[in-house]
RNA sequence: GCCAGAGUAGCUCAGUGGUAGAGCAACGCACUCGUAAUGCGUAGGCCGUGGGUUCAAAUCCCAUCUCUGGCUCCA
């Protein structure tokens, strides 16, 4: 007999040679109904597996994340099988269970196209109808090469021979069709339910630009048609709030064929963004921030000094004056460096904290625009701290502090990426391993999780970064803290020490917001426009019932000004829902409806965003009430 | 940049070779209204741009620009 450690620390003996599968329904026969796969001892594995020893087992189902991918994953293949009946002669290259799906990448003569996936999912319900168990099998090295290779299968070859010398090669069958696969897999076809293929596209083979383009398949699937319909309907949401929607309908700016990647931003836009930079300016004094402004175009020698001309050359924007080149600034690190350089600086001053509200100009590629998310120009919070050495842990904590408490204004969830050195560097690998582990364990020390990114830093220096989800849960990097030990060098930066000679001080690189633009994105679709009376364009419409209440309207709307309330007054001939409705969907936080009674009152009937019509209050009341919302950013 | 789809009125969209359409918005008139759309009327389009095929092109073909979803890249 053997005992199985469940998940809950709960005890069970069992024959040896039990499955998973068996111990499920030993369980209940819920769970045997639910369970996908099992892991064992912390490896995933199939519910045939047989339990030869005492062992801990988890069962998992649709519920585990874990058991989603095998899901995902088990659908994968029946994707890739439908496709090779229907489109005989197609190459499969990998299908891996994504977040919320899975997708399948193909080489063949074949262009898909919207209408193919139509067809390919009848027959992946075929498929499914069909409830082909799936079946593992090992095979050698040797074998499986040849194999793949009988079958044409150049990019499954390709794989098998990157596999490390000891890796079990095994492979997965569902009735007459086979794949390489690490498994685990559900135990067969039937198992599968909704079905839905959600997209096209291409992609690189192995994700490089310099190998073939392969045409991928997107998909999801679930086990009820009920879960699956709440995944779309989260979709449909999801669209409402895009920022490149909100953006048109609220009139915060616009995208113009002009300045493709270029944002016009109107003056609805601009009082958010405004919004935004006082707040950054206030918090960013209180922290001991100066500010500066360098300018945008700068000398060639500059940035070869830099090392941007080098390293970053593609993606910056060049110009001629004078007969000599200039380049349009990708960052603003250089010129902040020829401000400190402008004077002798003490030990005593450091460290020195200069931010810049910064507009920078990349030459992004024309496919990766995306409204506000990914542009051309942008403008970058950012800021040089210059520090001894001595003072590299203490601002950097400082610094992770100030994004703590920043996203925490706006509510936002943030997950943290740590990259390490890029192949096109500066520096030496000890310089990195320095900087890097001064990052790491200022985040330690803070107890932040955090994932590492290998080779995605900076050319000058590894980076910690702060990603935000937009409202389709892709996240887009904001704030960055990046640790340099080359600039300085490169600009030859000192500062006179106690002892009175030169040092070499380091330098922090950080945005908080990343980029207003990306920023003010995130913050559309996180509040799904109606963002929070202190940064809504409007904060208050006045409505007046009929055409004899404008003048009191308009009374209102004075004094509001005076108190610098952002105000309207709807004083078009419309019926007072008409206007309501129009306000509502402008997700003005506040209307004021007034009619007779309200004149003789002096008093306003409120409508709140989000409660509805709260009712009547005295004039004073309601300015108390939204002033004490706006100085708190509630 | 690459792969696939798309571009028609301010917005959302219909229109598959034969006189450019609808709803909303705008404008005018009437209504003067109490918490999510009052009625009637008017005006508005080089059908992304440039070529071509055709007696005839929003529609078919070619090129190009822009957008969307991915890939790559990144704040």
């Amino acid at each position: 007999m053997i005992t199985v450690t469940l998940k809950d620390g709960s005890q069970r003996s069992y024959q040896r040679g039990t499955t998973v599968a068996g111990v499920a329904k030993d369980i209940s026969a819920g769970l045997a109904r639910a369970a996908l796969a099992g892991k064992v001892n912390g490896k995933l594995v199939d519910l045939s597996c047989p339990i030869n020893e005492d062992v801990n087992l988890e069962i998992l189902t649709f519920n585990d994340e874990e058991g989603r991918e095998v899901y995902r994953h088990s659908t994968a293949h029946v994707l890739a099988q439908a496709v090779q009946r229907l489109f005989p002669g197609t190459k499969l290259a990998i299908g891996p269970a994504i977040k919320d799906g899975f997708y399948y990448d193909f080489d063949s003569e074949h262009k898909f196209t919207p209408e193919d996936l139509e067809k390919i999912e009848a027959e992946m319900n075929k498929i499914i109808k069909e409830d082909l168990p799936f079946t593992r099998f090992e095979l050698s090295r040797e074998e499986a090469i040849k194999k793949f290779k009988e079958q044409g299968e150049k990019y499954k070859v390709e794989l098998i021979k990157d596999l490390p010398e000891d890796a079990v090669i095994s492979c997965y069958s569902q009735g007459d069709w086979v794949d390489l696969c690490a498994g685990p897999h559900v135990p067969s076809t039937g198992r599968l339910k909704s079905v839905k293929l959600t997209g096209l596209a291409g992609a690189y083979w192995r994700g490089d630009e310099k190998n073939k383009m392969l045409q991928r398949i997107y998909g999801t699937s679930f086990p009820k048609k009920s879960m699956l319909d709440e995944y779309l309907q989260r979709l449909e949401e999801a669209k409402r709030r895009d920022h490149r929607k909100l953006g048109k309908e609220l009139d915060l700016f616009s995208i113009q064929e002009e300045g493709p990647g270029f944002p016009f931003f109107h003056p609805k836009g601009m009082i958010i963004r405004n919004e935004l930079e006082n707040f950054w300016r206030v918090e960013h004094k209180k922290h001991g921030y100066q500010e500066v402004r360098t300018p945008i175009i700068l000398n060639r020698a500059l940035w070869e000094q830099s090392g941007h001309w080098e390293h970053y050359q593609e993606n910056m924007y060049f110009t001629r004056i004078d007969d000599a080149d200039y380049a349009i600034k990708p960052m603003n690190c250089p010129g902040s460096m020829l401000v400190y350089k402008t004077k002798i600086h003490s030990y005593r001053e450091l460290p020195i904290r200069m931010g810049e509200l910064g507009l920078v100009h990349r030459h992004e590629l024309s496919g990766a625009l995306h409204g506000l998310m990914r542009v051309r120009c942008f403008t970058q919070d950012d800021a040089h701290i210059f520090m001894l050495p001595s003072q590299v842990k203490q601002e950097i904590m400082g610094v992770i502090d100030l994004f703590d408490y920043f996203y925490g204004v706006f509510n936002l969830p943030y997950h943290v990426e740590l990259s390490t050195k890029p192949e096109k560097a500066m520096g030496s690998d000890e310089i990195w391993e320095l900087a890097t582990n001064a990052l790491k364990e200022a985040l330690e020390e803070r107890g932040i999780e955090y994932k590492i990114n290998e080779g995605d830093g900076a050319f000058y220096g590894p980076k910690i970064d702060f990603h935000l989800e937009d409202s389709i849960g892709r996240t887009w990097q904001c704030g960055t803290i990046q640790l340099d030990f080359l600039m300085p060098e490169k600009f030859d930066l000192t500062y006179v020490g106690e002892d009175g000679q030169k040092h070499r001080p380091v330098m922090i690189h950080r945005v908080v917001f990343g980029s207003i633009e990306r920023f003010i994105a995130i913050l559309t679709e996180h509040y799904a426009g109606a963002f929070p009376t202190w940064l809504a364009p409007v904060q208050v419409r006045v409505i007046p019932i009929t055409d004899r209440h404008i003048e009191y309207a308009r009374q209102l709307a004075e004094r509001l000004e005076n108190k610098n309330i952002r105000v309207e007054v709807d004083a078009r001939n419309e019926k007072m829902n008409y206007k309501i409705r129009e306000a509502q969907n402008q997700k003005i936080p506040y209307m004021l409806v007034v009619g007779d009674k309200e004149i003789e009152q002096n008093s306003v009937a409120v409508r709140q965003r989000g409660k509805g019509d709260i009712g009547a209050m005295p004039v004073d009341q309601f300015e108390e009430k939204i002033m004490a919302e706006i100085i708190s950013k509630a």
